[in-house]
DNA sequence: GCAAAATGACTGGATAGTCAGTCAGTAACG
DNA sequence: CGTTACTGACTGACTATCCAGTCATTTTGC
């Protein structure tokens, strides 16, 4: 029943998110047209609708894509370390904190929907939902890194696993805004290294400062 | 010659910031029309361009404002420190991210605004120039506070003032982010104090992680 | 040969910015 | 002081353009 096989529906897909990637990742989200990426894609204008409803849907499909490979890259970086280092909870931070940052140097493209995906959650609350997902899985197993590295003396007891993850995935947010507003004005990954190493005081642990 | 008066010229330009600031807060800069605008200002669709040379510029006139609004907020915190915790810089850092905290609390608003700005740079060399402006200034005075510190034995010897508040600020931004796609989330005073007292390994500082 | 895939002209709606005209406030003049 | 001439702040209808999404038609794969 298929007019074209699987893997060719698959293909033109393919073909179809990669041209959004280029467009959206040049021109921003508002500033391409479906017509655009078309275009960029080598198909008519009416094809892309054949494949995602909508251009928000093409965008969300686009967000997806990056989500899965930046999972995967960060468990190929944790799988290539050494036994020894895997057990170490704070190496596999740094591992994932160094894999991010050849990411964002490899895939700026990506990484400029990814941003481009967090400026919208503000106003579209299907994208929130999808970056809130996001999110969530990310924060998840950043939490229980840091949870296990405190119970296996790496960052200081007392240390809150969930407000650690927090800082650490928000260091790493920020650092990619500035990058992406002045590329090259920093060492990656010195950055996201030192991110990584960095140890959070516990809330409360030094006594609050002043006024205010 | 003027047939209002220089204040009223002021006021009538304030209100029109004033209504942009509520509809681009409210809708996103792109979903908001100046039609929009001026139905909150309470004028008629001409009249923004008599004040502004387009819907950008009165963008940009909203950034400064709020740029400068920060800026006399945290400086008004360094200023109600008691002498003897302004003279400590990691006090006066705790002081200046209580008072962002209590900003981003406060003025919601001008906060979504502030991250659109970062978002809308990414494609608006315009808007880009203001913000890494913006930026640059922050970035200064924070580079100051580090090196301060350090000097004073606050950090430990041999932490990199030009890392340590590239961490923080962007730190500081992230919070923002994971504040306004997930509201009420986290304890912002407690993660801006954990992100203000954080010391910062000196990059290299620790053996490099792994493989990679 | 037929059904699905692809096409591209088309539509309906939206919007940034313009401009000819109105009107309120000011000043100059008698 | 009252009238008139003038100025520029303000108005809102208008234009030129753009674009997401549709659909009748053609092409293609099986």
């Amino acid at each position: 029943m298929p007019k074209i096989a699987e893997s060719a529906r698959a293909a033109r897909r393919d073909q179809i998110i990669a041209a959004g990637l280029a467009c959206f990742a040049s021109s921003g989200y508002h500033a391409t047209t479906m017509a655009d990426v078309a275009e960029q894609a080598g198909v008519s204008k009416g094809t892309p609708y054949l494949y995602f409803d909508s251009k928000q849907a093409l965008f969300l499909a686009m967000h997806e894509r990056w989500d899965c490979d930046a999972g995967q890259r960060a468990n190929a970086a944790i799988a290539s370390l050494p036994d020894r280092e895997r057990e170490s909870p704070r190496a596999v931070l740094r591992a994932v904190a160094a894999a991010v940052a050849a990411h964002v140097l490899a895939e700026s493209q990506t990484c400029r929907v990814l941003m481009e995906a967090r400026a919208l959650a503000a106003y579209e609350p299907v994208i929130a939902a999808a970056v809130r997902a996001a999110d969530a899985r990310t924060h998840e197993q950043l939490q229980g890194l840091y949870a296990a590295g405190v119970a296996a003396g790496e960052w200081p007891a007392g240390t809150d696993p969930v407000l650690a993850a927090r800082l650490f995935s928000a260091g790493m947010y920020g650092l990619m805004a500035q990058w992406h507003l002045a590329p090259g004005s920093f060492s990656w990954p010195d950055a996201a290294d030192a991110l990584a190493a960095t140890p959070v005081p516990a809330p409360g642990s030094l006594p609050m400062a002043g006024s205010r």
